[in-house]
DNA sequence: GTACACCTTAGAGTGTACTCTAAAGCAATA
DNA sequence: TATTGCTTTAGAGTACACTCTAAGGTGTAC
């Protein structure tokens, strides 16, 4: 899952019971620092620690919760509705079932995409052959 | 392919030889006006003929152009991708190798992000099995 | 002790793709 | 002939998600 260097920094972090700094955390999960502020400064990333100097450090649970915020990043839910999802998940346990209807409406979503994609894939593959045709044509006649 | 109102239009449109104005074309694809006139601005949609009024009047083909163009658009082309596409196409015949190349290298992209994206359905799939069964627990629980 | 490389914040700037507005012209209807 | 509803254009405005800057603080290396 993590790359070897990547993989080291994480056994050092956790197994030494140290957090991660904003850069280690950027390295890990392949956002930008800027991005990692950013998300905390509109209120999607919530409770990250900080240490005498007021740096960042972020800790294993923070890891998980940035990853799955990218999970959905990558299926193109919009960051007001990952605000929505973030805010329920700070409601508590009251909120799992309205936070497991979200992402059923997104999973049905995503599944409606893929068909696009895979309809659309089907179509520029036929104009690829026709291409592949029209090349022939051009190459015999020359 | 299309509803019946909309096939209406076509047959009227085509078999009547009539061109197709603005308002039409942009019920037929489902792109607003706005946008229409947006692409033929910056030069994805070359050609459109004019009647005396200056009004736009959209053939067959223009509408097959800008099916397409929602196609590469519905695969999250870049516009300035489209654009060069677009331009390649203008050039003629000589061109369709490289279209050819360019199209491979998007179909490329989607099938990897569609890959992604199924990887990210199971994931959120994983997390709305968790929940239901947390929901089972409160609702015992009470 | 000073250079360098990090960290912090608020707030400004960027890129993409539209989306809308204002001003003016054309055409059918009351 | 005036209203309504369409069309045109250039150019301004918007939404989204970052991305960067400026100004200042901290910590180690020489």
């Amino acid at each position: 899952m993590y790359s070897k260097a990547i993989s080291k920094i994480l056994w050092y972090a956790f197994c030494m019971e140290k957090l991660l700094n904003i850069q280690e955390m950027s390295k890990l999960i392949g956002l930008s620092t800027h991005t990692l502020r950013y998300y905390e400064k509109i209120g999607m990333l919530k409770g990250v620690a900080r240490n005498e100097q007021g740096y960042r450090c972020y800790s294993e649970a923070d890891l998980l919760w940035i990853q799955f915020l990218i999970c959905l990043r990558e299926m193109d839910m919009p960051i007001s509705e990952m605000m929505h999802y973030s805010n329920l998940r700070t409601q508590g346990d009251s909120t799992v079932y309205e936070r497991r209807v979200m992402l059923e409406a997104h999973q049905d979503k995503v599944v409606q995409q893929m068909n696009k994609l895979n309809e659309n894939l089907g179509r520029i593959g036929a104009k690829i052959e026709h291409y592949k045709g029209l090349e022939k044509t051009v190459f015999c006649e020359k």
